[in-house]
RNA sequence: GCGCCUGUGGCGAAAUUGGUAGACGCGCUAGACUUAGGAUCUAGUAACGCAAGUUGUGUAGGUUCGAGUCCUAUCAGGCGCACCA
């Protein structure tokens, strides 16, 4: 009988799915441990081998943990909203849920055949209106909600609008991205409208107006980091920024909490890293500088306090809110010139360009330490978005500064002992402050360090500014101009003021259109909606959720997936918790991993989770490049020439399918085939052989390097799949695919077969098993278990070939080495470990196989090794008693023969012994 | 510019964390078997050298009896952030 994959593997597949084997309970029991993928988007282009890389590290896990006693779950579900459906849908008029439907059939199809444990009930599709009704129901939560300051945490609005009852703005904790202040008087006279729209700059989920990644060409706003380098990151069309009124997410709130939420999670330091950059923490002080001749005020953030005295003038972002109040009549028409200029440049201009603009507002502040008036000028090198987009400017000690100062003309005064500013500003953070002190404030000799601090003292003594903490990560643009998306519980009243849709009507579906373009009008699509109201008649908001918003909850939804009554019942939370490793890939670092740690945090606030982070540990799998193989046309002919000839002709290379190639040799009659202009091609051979070139390049089908998992299941099965990709090496590193090597881990499993088998009989006897492969099996326990620990799975499958093939050779054909191996090698290769667990009698499925335990007796050697070094170099070696000390180890060293021919008599300089490894003679 | 990561055979990669560098696999070479096949098995395979030996982990130093591993500098590649005050 030989290894017959197609058979074992579509018998067990079939039998894990009609027992529902792979089923997870909630069982107090047991300890639980929650495995999970970052969910995949269903294109239409099919998984590729690339795609399962990070399911396979998973799923290795998640059996491994089960066979360790662990109540595991491991869901798989599809982010189902996102543009290309819709896109789609344009060009065609298939509504965008036929193409997902049938995309979600194809990717499980794919998934199902490479034996995945997943807990198939616990399914969840984005786009599924019992999804979705939880993502409406936590944006109207966030939509209820104010961030509390001092209790950092989210709570009721109601509790803010108690406290704007009685005491207005004074004492009032709350986030806000308003400067408006007012009393409980003034709060009590405002018109209803006027509250709602005061309460808007505090609600989490909020409608503001704000500064927006405007892209035309899809017709829809994008979140930061949907945005790289002024283009959309899908579609590569340019993006600019607009003034829009949009639903935002006020993430900056937690920006705090966000960032020192990483120090308690297991994740990479760079993917930490990563995420810190984006969050950017800068700790300052904020100060106000007196507009000369007014009451007005500017305030500035700065993190460099102690230059206060090098300030020679001030710059204002182009959107400030403070230009309005000091531009001159006279500097008018220059100040709106360059207003109208700033505005018409997109951010990419602004970027490429990089060169000095601004304008003089005629107005002048003045200095609150040194009582100096500066001018005042506005300058796109000031960002609105970040600190108060209004900055105190010390050209000697900020190259921006130097650099506008210098085109300018403007004074620049060196603040520190010995730095030379006459080609370049002095950046860092060292040195001892000169011309920096006057009789308020003092920093003459003092560090750069203790300056800043001195200077925040000072700042808050003299009631001129207070000590400030700013971070860059902004507030989430929740709007999505698009149909394929959830809709936003939200009606607009007769003011024309949002409300909240009741919850008691969630979900609200999303409406069926004739077209999935904007109206007329450039309404987003659901303007062509027909009868887009609410249950009170008024109409509903256009814009959808965008493609954050289903993916910021779904590991919650999975612990509790036909919950009616709650996103997650409290009981069910509090077994599951959160998840204990996450693996997906780092494309998701600044988004989906900000977005969903955020909307955990909200939950949590209110209790309706018990975790404060959602991904305990989290695990990278790289990307698997692909490698494409080429064939060299000799130039104005039909000719081709194989790579190690090609030197002598002129030729130019030619991308040729991957899957007409075998180890670099070219199929020439399917390369005849393959298009007709090469049917009657000529080759020039070398060896008898077309032999191709190669190169490694991203996996696409322009490349023609697609390799498709279903072929290489066809021909070798999953579970040489399965561990041929965890052979390929380390899981967090990016490779390249190439499908030559897979004979190699193919060959390992038909060997494993054979030594079941002798023809159509099992070889296997009860004999006892020899000391030798019990010492074999054994390592082989000790290394994969500590491997898996640390995924590094390569090394795993590795020791697996080694003890086959230790196994093989000893020709061993006791049962129990066997019944060990199979145990061990269940998760990596599930179908025939399930089959090979049956034919060794067992019942029940091998996934709940027990982990073996090595016992160290077998490893122990009843003599040691020693390698002895002479001149650095291994020169013999000794073999002694096990646990000799290593006086006598030394002593028999030096007693060899060999090492008295390296001695020559002599007596070595040093001699040390490394315990069961060697011993080093320095002579 | 700032921050993080990575450099080891023809290729993918190992190295018990400071202890015989290159495990394992691919490829390659030779051989065996065979109704030539993209099958199986055996042996070899870092480089130089007939050999004893010498040199080898991007480069240059350093610490150490001993460095792929630690330290310093430098080069190359990748990733993240970026007029962030």
């Amino acid at each position: 009988m030989d290894y017959n994959f197609k058979e074992i593997e579509q018998r067990w597949q079939q039998y894990w799915r009609d027992n529902k084997v792979y089923s997870a309970k909630v069982d107090n029991s047991r300890p639980k441990y929650y495995v999970l993928d970052m969910f995949p988007y269903p294109s239409g282009a099919g998984l590729h081998v690339g795609h399962p890389l990070g399911y396979i590290a998973s799923d290795i896990y998640a059996r491994y943990k089960r066979q360790r006693g662990f109540n595991v779950l491991h869901p798989m579900g599809y982010d189902a909203y996102g543009l290309p459906a819709e896109q789609y849908a344009i060009q065609t008029g298939q509504h965008p849920e036929v193409t997902t439907k049938k995309n979600i059939a194809r990717y499980r199809e794919q998934l199902d055949k490479i034996g995945f444990c997943f807990d198939w009930d616990r399914e969840v599709r984005t786009c599924d209106p019992e999804y979705y009704k939880w993502t409406q129901w936590a944006f109207l939560k966030m939509y209820g909600s104010y961030y509390n300051t001092a209790m950092d945490k989210a709570c009721p609005i109601e509790e803010l609008v108690a406290h704007f009852e009685k005491y207005g703005t004074t004492d009032c904790n709350a986030h806000t991205n308003s400067t408006d202040e007012f009393t409980a008087d003034q709060w009590n006279a405002m018109t209803k409208v006027e509250k709602e729209n005061t309460l808007m700059n505090y609600r989490i989920a909020y409608r503001g107006n704000t500064m927006v990644n405007w892209c035309p060409k899809l017709g829809t706003v994008l979140a930061n980091d949907e945005v790289s380098e002024g283009v959309s990151l899908r579609g590569g069309y340019p993006v600019e920024q607009k003034l829009m009124s949009q639903w935002c997410l006020r993430v900056s709130a937690y920006a705090g909490r966000l960032l020192r939420g990483l120090e308690t999670v297991d994740w990479t330091d760079s993917i930490k890293e990563t995420q810190r950059n984006w969050i950017g923490y800068s700790e300052g002080a904020e100060m106000n500088f007196n507009i000369a001749g007014t009451d007005e005020n500017i305030l500035i953030f700065t993190t460099r306090a102690d230059t206060i005295f090098g300030v020679t003038f001030m710059v204002l972002a182009p959107e400030s809110i403070y230009v309005e109040k000091v531009v001159t009549d006279d500097q008018r028409a220059a100040v709106d010139a360059y207003l109208d200029e700033v505005k018409h440049k997109t951010e990419r201009e602004r970027l490429i360009e990089k060169k000095v603009s601004g304008v003089f507002s005629g107005s002048y502040a003045v200095n609150p330490v040194t009582g100096k008036e500066i001018p005042i000028y506005i300058s796109d090198y000031v960002l609105a978005g970040y600190g108060t987009g209004a900055i105190m400017a010390v050209p000697a000690h900020d190259s921006r500064d130097y650099a506008f100062a210098r085109h300018f003309d403007l004074p620049i005064i060196p603040l520190i002992e010995g730095a030379d500013v006459s080609e370049e500003s002095f950046d860092a953070k060292d040195g001892i402050m000169t011309n920096s002190s006057n009789d308020r404030l003092q920093l003459n000799g003092l560090q750069v360090k203790e300056a800043i601090a001195r200077t925040k003292e000072y700042i808050a003594e003299a009631g001129i500014g207070r000590v400030k903490v700013n971070y860059r990560l902004r507030d989430a643009i929740f709007s999505r101009q698009r149909y394929w998306g959830e809709p936003f519980p939200i009606y607009y009243d007769e003011d024309n003021q949002p409300q909240p849709v009741s919850e008691s009507e969630l979900p609200l579906l999303l409406p069926e259109v004739d077209k999935f373009l904007p109206t007329e009008t450039g309404e987003p699509p659901l303007g062509r909606a027909q009868n887009w109201v609410a249950s009170n008649g008024r109409p509903l908001e256009l814009c959808t959720m965008p493609g954050f918003a289903g993916s910021s909850a779904y590991y919650l939804r999975y612990m509790d997936p036909h919950n009616s009554e709650a996103l997650v019942d409290k009981d069910v939370n509090a077994y599951w918790r959160q998840v204990d490793l996450y693996v997906g890939g780092t494309e998701h670092a600044t988004g989906h991993l900000i977005y969903s740690r955020f909307w955990n945090k909200f939950l949590y606030d209110y209790g309706y989770v018990c975790e404060p982070e959602p991904y305990k540990k989290l695990v990278n799998q790289g990307m698997i490049q692909g490698r494409s193989n080429f064939v060299y046309r000799i130039k104005d002919t039909n000719k081709f020439v194989s790579y190690n000839l090609k030197k002598d002709y002129d030729t130019t290379p030619i991308h040729v399918d991957v899957n007409i190639v075998s180890n670099d040799a070219l199929d020439i009659e399917k390369f005849k085939a393959w298009r007709p202009e090469f049917a009657d091609a000529e080759f020039i051979l070398e060896n008898g052989k077309y032999i191709c070139g190669w190169a490694i390049e991203k996996m696409s089908k322009s490349m023609f390097n697609v390799v498709n998992p279903d072929d290489i299941v066809d021909r070798y099965g999953a579970d040489t799949l399965r561990l041929y990709e965890m052979f390929l090496g380390p899981v967090e590193a990016s490779k390249p695919w190439d499908t030559n090597g897979i004979d190699g881990v193919n060959r390992f499993l038909k060997r494993l077969w054979g030594l079941f088998f002798d023809g159509d009989n099992l070889k296997l006897t009860d004999e006892k098993a020899s000391a030798e492969a019990l010492k074999s099996v054994h390592k082989l326990i000790k290394k994969v278990t500590a491997d898996i620990e640390v995924f590094s799975y390569n090394t795993s499958v590795a020791a697996f070939m080694i003890c086959i093939n230790e196994l093989s050779s000893m020709k061993c054909a006791a049962r129990e080495v066997y019944d060990i191996i199979v145990r061990l090698l269940a998760p990596f290769a599930p179908f025939i470990s399930e089959e090979l667990w049956h034919v060794l009698g067992h019942e029940g499925t091998v996934c709940d196989a027990e982990w073996p335990v090595c016992n160290e007796e077998y490893l122990k050697e009843s003599s040691v090794k020693y390698t002895v070094m002479i001149k650095g170099r291994p020169r013999f070696n000794i073999e002694v008693a096990a646990g000799t000390d290593a006086k006598e180890v030394e002593r028999l060293a030096l007693a060899d023969p060999a090492a008295q021919k390296w001695l020559e008599g002599g007596t070595p300089k040093k001699v040390i012994v490394v315990p069961n490894k060697l011993v080093n003679i320095v002579i």
